[in-house]
DNA sequence: CAGTGTCAAGGTGGA
DNA sequence: TCCACCTTGACACTG
């Protein structure tokens, strides 16, 4: 079991997903911002590394602009150096990394125009990750997508799109159960049809269930992940108390996070915490999960 | 320098 | 048909 946060960490004073506006783009301007990138992903990692926590999702304005026709730089031989730099620390301390595209990539539009668009999302995703030396266990996540008012002909859309895709990208892409559209059983049918393992979202989950319990699920997402996956990766958070539907508490809820496992023992899973305090909450939840017995520390794998 | 409007991209639901 | 919302940080402009 690892325990990991997305994107940003709070501590150590830099970002590693910093961009500037379309207007002010420049190759220069593009080289700057992602060398500075690079140069603060690799201290979020060794503060990861000096706090046991090896789950990270490395943010999609890496580079910016990467999937724009503005973007004409060649920036994976300019940094191959850096990204390779990153993969041997990631591998040599067992770390596991994932991508997550944000709301813009729809594989299964309506519109072939969004559909090349998220592809090309997808295709930049991939490069980070290959450009690391990174194995198939590295995963991008989306979500279905659209519904468009026919739910059965988005999903077969959806299939129909994946079967095209690259195998640079098909080796690393997981689906994710959403909070509105598409539930956990919906992610099953479509892995089915298609063979993409099931990334489980325990808080769309609750927000959007599907008739079956936390348990249950985690079983049945585990099962669609192959030996190269790695083991399956899971996101969870708790609803912010008082907050609209939809929002993420504003720190780890530790009575919850306890439970959670208790429910879900002795799969063994990496947990991605989508929580506002980011590394604040994945020390705490690291410290319950040593009591649970499931989570190692680096020393003892 | 503090305050704030705006930012590549989509889907949904209400007015 | 249009707009706010989803959720979020931070760029970049204003005064």
């Amino acid at each position: 079991m690892k325990i990991g946060y997305p994107c940003i960490n709070r501590s150590v004073g830099c970002s590693s997903g910093r961009t500037f506006r379309l207007s002010s783009y420049s190759d220069e301007r593009l080289e700057e911002t992602v060398r500075e990138n690079l140069r603060c992903l690799q201290e979020i990692l060794r503060f990861n590394l000096r706090e046991s926590i090896l789950f990270f999702r490395i943010a999609s304005g890496l580079v910016p602009f990467a999937s724009h026709p503005v973007c004409t730089a060649a920036w994976q031989d300019t940094f191959a150096g850096a990204f390779r730099e990153v993969g041997r620390f990631v591998r040599e301390h067992g770390m596991r990394i994932s991508m997550h595209p944000d709301q813009f990539v729809v594989i299964n539009a309506k519109d072939p125009g969004i559909v090349d668009k998220s592809v090309a999302e997808l295709r930049y995703h991939a490069a980070v990750l290959d450009t690391m030396r990174l194995d198939g266990s590295a995963k991008i996540q989306i979500h279905v997508g659209g519904v468009y008012g026919d739910r059965e002909a988005s999903m077969k859309r959806f299939a129909s799109v994946y079967s095209l895709l690259d195998e640079s990208i098909l080796r690393r892409l997981v689906v994710e159960n959403d909070d509105s559209r598409y539930t956990l059983a919906d992610c099953l049918r479509i892995h089915e049809e298609t063979g993409v393992p099931v990334l489980f979202d325990v808080f769309h989950h609750r927000v959007n269930p599907s008739g079956v319990g936390v348990a249950e699920a985690i079983e049945r997402s585990g099962a669609t992940w192959r030996p190269e996956d790695g083991i399956l990766m899971i996101d969870y958070s708790t609803p912010m108390p008082g907050g609209r539907r939809g929002r993420h508490a504003e720190s780890l809820d530790g009575a919850d996070f306890e439970q959670f496992l208790a429910d879900t023992a002795p799969t063994d899973m990496d947990i991605m915490l989508e929580i506002k305090d980011k590394e604040k909450s994945a020390l705490v939840a690291v410290g319950i999960a040593r009591r649970d017995g499931r989570f190692l520390l680096p020393a003892e794998r």
